[in-house]
DNA sequence: GCGAAATATGACAGCGCTGTCACGCTCGTG
DNA sequence: CACGAGCGTGACAGCGCTGTCATATTTCGC
C-alpha cells in the first residue's frame, strides 16, 4: 500500500528530501554525520526508492534494457542472469525484451522501448549487435549502447563492444579433432544472418589449412542453429561416398541433433564418428556421451557488458574487452577408428 | 532524443492532454469524431505513452510482474513468452524477476519488487505459488496476484490461479508404461518442496493401484529437478537385485540423466529399458531415442494466468480454470523385452 | 580574526501522465 | 420554453523523485 518517500525518511531524520536523496545517490557533498542519520532513518523505514519516479525525474531511469533475438533458452537464461548480476550489484533496473533483429523497423521499435520507459541505456546481443544500419540509428538517437559480438579483435569502430573470439574457440576445436587423427572433418553451419557463424567457420578453415589438409566444399552443410539441421545435416554427411570422422557442429543444439543423428544410423559415439559443439549449454553436460565443445560464458560476458555499459551511462570513459571461450573436452570426440574396423549397425 | 508527449499531441489536435489520455487508454466518453482526430495524430507523430510517468500518475503501472524460482531455463523462456504474449495484448508492462523462494523475506521481497515500480500485480509461478504463508502476506499488503499451481482441481481457497493437473498426466504417463506391459516401473522423483513432484508421485502410485500392481519403495528415488539425481537415481536403480524394466522421471532434465545414466550401463533404451519424462521441453524431442513425456504448455498457461491477473486489475470477477498436461509417445518407451533376451553390454 | 573559497543544505520547479471535479453543451420531458 | 440529466471536455493538482540554483554554514589562508 503506502510505500515508505522520500518525505517520510526527510521527515523524520529532520532534514530536506533532497538532502535524503543525496544520501540514496551517494553523492559527495553530504556530512558524514548527516549522511549516518539519514542512513539509519532509511534502514528503520525500510525506504526503498520508487524507481518510476526517479526515471520520470531525473534523465533517464537508472535501468537498462537488455535485447535479444535467439531460440536458445540456456542461452538466454545465462545472458540475463549475467546483466541482472551487474544491474543488482549497480543498484539500477533491468528490462528484459526479446525483438525482431530482422524487423526493417529495429532501431525505431528499440528507440520506442528506450523512451517510453527512459531506458539509460541497451545491451545488445547478437545478432541484433550485428545489426550496422541500427546502430548507426541508435547512435544518432543519443541512445548508449553496448554491444556483444564475435570478433578476433576489436573492431574499433568507435561503438562500445565485448567481443567474442570465436574463430580462435572453433581453431582450437578443429585442432584437438586434427590432433586425434581425423582428417575428414564435417562442420555443420548456424545462421546464415550470425556472423558468429562464419567466425567459426573462419576458425575451422584455418585449423584445417593450419594442418595442411584440404577444405572440402561437401563437408560443409549450411543450416541454422537448431537441432533439426543438425540432425538433417549429419544425416547429409553420413551418406557420403566417403563420410567425415568427425562432426564439428556450430553450436551444441546443431551437435545434439549431429549426435542424435549418429545414434538413429547405429553410429557408436565417438568411436565410429567424433562430434563437437560449441557454447557448452547443460544439453552438452547432459547428453551421452557429454560433448566435447567451447565454454561461452554468456553470463559473465554480459555481465561485463551490462558493467560497461552503466560505466558508460556515468560518463566514464570504457576500454572494449573480449573474451576467447575455452576448449572442453569430453567423451563426444575420440581418435578415429581404423577404416576396417569400422561397423554399420541397423 | 525527445520523445512526443501527451502535450505534443492535444497542441496538434487541437484538444487538452486530458481527452488525448481518454482516448489513448480507450475511455468511452470521448465523441467519435474527436477520438478519430487524436488516433490521426498520435498515429502521425508516432506517440507512445511514457510507462513511467502513466505508472507514477496512475494508482498503479500498467506492467505486471512475473515472478519465477526455477532452475530449468526451457520452462523459464517458455513462461516469459506466455506473460508477454499477454502483456503486449493488453499494452500492459512486464517486469520478469527471479526470486529465492525459499527466503525467509519472500513476501516482503516481493512487496518491495511491486512497490519500487508500483507493479499492478504479480504472477506466482510454482514453487513460489506454494508458499501459502507468504500468499497470505501479499494479499495483507493488498497486492493483487494469480497463482499458477499442480493440482487436480480448483482449490477455492480465495485466491486466483490456474491449476495444473499433474497427477492426472502422470497417472497416463504410467497408465501408458503399464500398458505396453512394465510391471517394475521407477519413479525418479523431483524436488521435495515442490507440490508438483507429490502430485506426480501420486498419478504414479494411483496408476499402479489401478492395475493392481504394489507400490514398492525401493522404486521410488528421491532427488531434485537436476540431470545428476537422473543420472545418479537412475543407476541406483539398475543397480537393483531386480531393476525396473521402465523409468518415470519426474521431469525431461530427470529424465535425460536417466537416459544418459541407461547409455553409459550399455543398455539400449527403449529396449533394455524405457524412459518417460515429463514436460515436452526441448531437451525430450533432441534426445536420441526422442523421450515419451507429458506435453506441458507452460507459454498457454502463463499467458491464461497473465490475462486472469489484468482482469483482476482490471476490477473483472475472474474464474479459476485448469490445465492438464497432455502424454506423448515418443521413442523412449516400448515393450519389456523377454528377462532372458536382456543384454548387458560393458 | 576577516573575507573568500569551499562545502553543505534547502526551496522550488517540473518530468508526463492520470484522478478529480467543475463546467458547458445537448437532449428529452412536462 | 424552462429544467434537470447526462455526456463531452478541460483545468488543475499531484504522483515521488531529481536538476538547478540560491542560501547557509564551515574551512582556510594570511
Amino acid at each position: 500500500m503506502g510505500a515508505i518517500t522520500l518525505d517520510d525518511v526527510a521527515i523524520k531524520a529532520g532534514v530536506s528530501a533532497k538532502t535524503v536523496s543525496r544520501v540514496v545517490n551517494g553523492e559527495r557533498s553530504v556530512r558524514p554525520q548527516t549522511r549516518e542519520r539519514v542512513l539509519r532513518t532509511v534502514e528503520q523505514l525500510g525506504y526503498r526508492p520508487n524507481l518510476l519516479a526517479r526515471g520520470l525525474s531525473g534523465s533517464h531511469a537508472y535501468t537498462v534494457g537488455l535485447v535479444y533475438d535467439n531460440p536458445n533458452a540456456y542461452y538466454i537464461i545465462a545472458m540475463q542472469q549475467g546483466a541482472l548480476a551487474a544491474c543488482d550489484d549497480l543498484h539500477f533496473g533491468l528490462q528484459m525484451r526479446p525483438c525482431n533483429a530482422r524487423a526493417a523497423t529495429l532501431a525505431e521499435d528499440l528507440r520506442d522501448f528506450v523512451h517510453r520507459s527512459r531506458l539509460s541505456g541497451l545491451v545488445l546481443t547478437t545478432p541484433v549487435s550485428e545489426h550496422m544500419v541500427a546502430l548507426r540509428k541508435l547512435a544518432a538517437f543519443g541512445i548508449p549502447f553496448v554491444r556483444i559480438l564475435s570478433a578476433a579483435r576489436n573492431p574499433d569502430d568507435g561503438y562500445a563492444c565485448v567481443f567474442v573470439d570465436d574463430r580462435d574457440a572453433a581453431y582450437a576445436i578443429v585442432s584437438h579433432l586434427l590432433q586425434l587423427g581425423h582428417v575428414r572433418i564435417g562442420l555443420l553451419q548456424g545462421g546464415k544472418h550470425h556472423h558468429a557463424s562464419a567466425e567459426r567457420r573462419k576458425g575451422y578453415k584455418d585449423a584445417l589449412q593450419h594442418y595442411g589438409i584440404p577444405v572440402r566444399k561437401e563437408l560443409m552443410i549450411d543450416g541454422d542453429y537448431v537441432f533439426d539441421d543438425g540432425f538433417r545435416g549429419a544425416r547429409r554427411l553420413f551418406d557420403l561416398a566417403e563420410p567425415p570422422t568427425a562432426i564439428f557442429g556450430c553450436n551444441d543444439e546443431i551437435a545434439a541433433g549431429a549426435l542424435a543423428a549418429a545414434q538413429s544410423a547405429g553410429l557408436h559415439v565417438p568411436y565410429d564418428v567424433s562430434i563437437a559443439g560449441f557454447e557448452d549449454s547443460p544439453f552438452s553436460r547432459h547428453s551421452w556421451p557429454p560433448l566435447t565443445t567451447a565454454r561461452q560464458r554468456a553470463d559473465a560476458i554480459v555481465e561485463r557488458a551490462t558493467r560497461m555499459l552503466v560505466a558508460q551511462i556515468n560518463g566514464n570513459t570504457v576500454e572494449n574487452s573480449g573474451f576467447t571461450p575455452e576448449l572442453v573436452v569430453r567423451g563426444s570426440t575420440a581418435p578415429p577408428r581404423p577404416k576396417r574396423q569400422r561397423r554399420q549397425r541397423q
